[in-house]
DNA sequence: AAATTCATCACCCGTTTTGGGGTAAGTAAA
DNA sequence: TTTACTTACCCCAAAACGGGTGATGAATTT
């Protein structure tokens, strides 16, 4: 469907003015068509096979079904279309949900104009835009709480009892006795105040100690 | 120690060609100080309460201890110094290892010059600066495979068993009996071909589809 | 209309794991 | 020297686990 090699976008923002913004700002460009703008996920959805979208730009906040909701609706029709978020949410939730859901970047509408150009040229590149605010989120969450009450020994049994792995199975692979990871396992339990595996597993990560 | 606004480096970098590019490039532009330059991050270690760095740039090849190992050394002496990778890998293991270790950006040697004070500015921002490559290899680690075997209800049951939760916990949270959960990772374990908990948690880790 | 998949529930068996109690030796750090 | 950490052992009872077999209804596909 392509009539070039300019890139096929869709636009999926439901105010008006926003939209049309979007819309006049990509044309302008010459490397971008324009391929429909929607003020809704279900009708973008519908028309997927029809625009064959290389990008699609997504707005969070919609009437009917929601954004994020729509991103593996339509990387499930159109595999290798890549969807970007562009909202006003700087939640930390949302944008998480976004990536786990298939998103390719995510973009703060508080962007200079420019930044949006500049940000399809990135997704073309191979990379993933993202605002200053959603960058530093993400990588944020990678970091580890270094200020665990926990030894180094202690955060190395809970991170293989949080894979799943059993008290003997720790032991064997740390080339000690299985009592002693029941030693450690009581004294992490006692630390984080917790009375079963369930418990210090989601307490360690909520409080990214592991 | 700050002599004005300008923000505080260090560079560690053991190739002094590129190590002395750095230097010039940062002080040719006023906003920045270069505090001091090092070959290795033991030096750099040891001189952190003369330097104060706001901000350091980091080699990951160094002689003796490596740029990784360096940077939970270097927060535990100096919280408040943003530590920036430059390197030329663009290995995922090095890039979610590094972020970890509480990295607040990765930057590739391969990028032009104006890039890396375009870098410092982001960090100033709240951001955390990225190749282009990096941003899509972090951003990629979110996604989940959705050709996964795995039906949605099985998903749903390996997640909260990956969670450390038991049998009967999962049962009463999805609101079935103790043994429609058994039986589904009994199904579980066959489509994944596996025969415990902790493998089929690995599995499906390895695979994203969790 | 028939077949298949999916989610649900049930009972069996035996083994392993878990959580909790207590005790204690050796080492390293403060 | 006291404290913290790692290591290791004992006991016990409840819970969880892995594997087997079978069954029902709903939904989807063929």
């Amino acid at each position: 469907m392509k009539t070039n090699g300019t890139k096929r976008i869709i636009i999926v923002e439901d105010d008006a003015i926003i939209r049309n913004a979007f819309v006049t700002l990509i044309q302008q460009n010459g490397d971008y068509t324009v391929a429909n703008a929607y003020d809704n996920a279900e009708a973008a959805i519908k028309n997927l096979n029809n625009d064959t979208p290389d990008i699609c730009l997504m707005d969070i906040e919609l009437p009917g079904m929601n954004g994020i909701e729509a991103i593996p609706k339509i990387k499930a029709i159109m595999p290798n279309t890549q969807v970007v978020v562009v909202t006003v949410y700087e939640n930390d939730e949302l944008v998480f949900k976004a990536l786990c859901e298939g998103a390719s970047g995510y973009l703060t509408k508080n962007m200079p104009p420019q930044k949006l150009i500049e940000s399809l040229k990135e997704l073309e590149n191979g990379g993933a835009p993202m605002s200053t605010n959603i960058a530093r989120l993400v990588v944020s969450s990678f970091h580890k709480n270094r200020q665990s009450p926990l030894t180094a020994r202690e955060l190395e049994v809970l991170e293989l009892l949080a894979s799943g792995k059993s008290y003997s199975t720790i032991a064997d692979q740390l080339f000690v006795d299985k009592e002693t990871i029941k030693s450690h396992i009581k004294n992490i339990y006692l630390k984080l105040e917790v009375h079963s595996k369930a418990e210090a597993i989601e307490k360690a990560r909520k409080s990214k100690y592991i």
